[in-house]
DNA sequence: GTATTTATTGCAACTGATTGCAATAAGGAG
DNA sequence: CTCCTTATTGCAATCAGTTGCAATAAATAC
């Protein structure tokens, strides 16, 4: 029936439903290891199941996400971009020059967490974050570039 | 002709044009002390300009965002707001929860963006950024009910 | 003033995503 | 199994925002 009992288990204790379209938006996460568009994800459930309305694609994400079984994030492509939650933490910077999308792991947040935990009692969610700016690269060449229009 | 004779001239210089519809986008938010999304900026400015396209709007919002003067929050109501830039920097705290939103002032932030720059040479525009979480209130709130929920 | 260039506008078509609602079907009870 | 409740689906309408393109008009040169 499943290939995930307790999870299951678990949506129906809590009064959801395991349906064929929910699982196969699910499965089409699971069986790629990056993140997808929602356009992908439609996509791929279609192969298997030709006549799925988007709209329960969309509400099954956004189902997914409210359990914390999926993520969503904007990498700055225009589109959101959904992946399954898995272990260890990580974030993205991404260039605003280049497109760049470097991943970082947990570490460079979990003082930032403390602190706002810390000042303000706020229990922030940074898993997962995406933080814009200009990457190395693009930086030097911006450096050369100015000093090339300076002469 | 104009309140921003400098800005203007620049622009100019950059040979970009400075049109009625753009000098409307502008004094709308220049206009408003808070955030405004897309929808309120098109309904002030059609008040004394009636028939401006909305495509105009966006695509101003989006110049204006380009040259740094105006910038773009998704606070979590659905809808991206927008305000004009001005210092202090500041970020915001969002709860999930009950969508309160903490206004909290840039040094907060100051060390991840130092930590980014050493670890990785990453100039991140920390610069009006949203993060979302949860609350004191609803924190204590959530504990009392899981007590509850126990006995 | 007129002529020229081209950034910007207005419009209509379109896209990705959301919503209201009636029909369907998952899960539980008998 | 059948019956019942209601979470979920499918569909069509809708919404916010974007895009292609011809028309307009801002800025510059003359």
């Amino acid at each position: 029936m499943s290939r995930h009992p307790e999870l299951v288990a678990s949506l129906r204790e809590a009064g959801h439903r395991w349906t064929p379209q929910r699982e196969s938006v699910l499965a089409a996460l699971a069986e790629s290891a990056r993140h997808l568009t929602a356009e992908e994800i439609i996509a791929r459930v279609r192969v298997r199941y030709p006549y799925l309305n988007k709209s329960a694609v969309y509400r099954n994400l956004a189902f997914l996400t409210r359990l914390g079984l999926v993520h969503q994030t904007d990498l700055g492509h225009g589109h959101i971009e959904y992946e399954l939650h898995q272990d260890p933490h990580h974030h993205h910077l991404i260039c605003r020059h280049c497109h760049h999308v470097l991943q970082i792991d947990h570490a460079a947040l979990a003082t930032l967490g403390k602190k706002l935990e810390r000042d303000f009692g706020f229990q922030a969610d940074l898993d997962h974050f995406a933080i814009f700016g200009v990457c190395k690269k693009c930086q030097t060449r911006a450096a050369k570039t100015a000093k090339r229009a300076a002469r």
